[in-house]
DNA sequence: CTGTATCCGGCTGGATACTG
DNA sequence: CAGTATCCAGCCGGATACAG
């Protein structure tokens, strides 16, 4: 959720950028993660031949029109919701 | 998810319903689920006081909004994922 | 029937050390 | 830097027994 939320407003991501702007994910998760958003085609995995390595992160099309998906339903949520007391 | 499925196509759903419904659920589960949704304002509990006891559960109006979001979005989803292979 | 309380096995995911 | 491999603590949630 929040690797599509931030790639979804900043495009393209590093590795490294994106564990930071993820608060309190682990190395180990955000490999995963992004593995399985690689395998349903939700992100794209653009590898730079370099030294240090360089990796960069970007929603596909399909990830966008995701991205706008959740976008909708979390700003009606925050619009709608009302604790009860 | 689910039981807000369950609950905005049937409407209203005793416990024992829900969990016939929703496949494989523990009882202990549905519990603390329909305690959390409630809290939360999104089903609504009316309870019997009879022999045996008999409780329904419903979406508020809110729940109801929510169930839409949930189904637009994954209804859009089984129209427009593709598996990659 | 609709829960509540307790136990407990499995999975999730963080921490760490290591590689290219 | 971008991962991979391993370990392991904590939590989640099923099973069970019991209560009202």
């Amino acid at each position: 959720m929040f690797c599509i939320y931030n790639l979804g407003y900043y495009e393209i991501l590093r590795f490294s950028e994106l564990k930071k702007n993820i608060d309190g994910i682990s190395g180990r998760m955000l490999t995963v993660t992004l593995k399985k958003l690689e395998e349903h085609g939700i992100v794209k995995r653009k590898v730079y031949s370099e030294a240090p390595p360089k990796v960069e992160y970007a929603l596909t099309d399909f990830g966008f029109a995701l991205s706008n998906k959740l976008i909708d339903i979390s700003s009606w949520f925050v619009d709608n919701y009302k604790v009860l007391k």
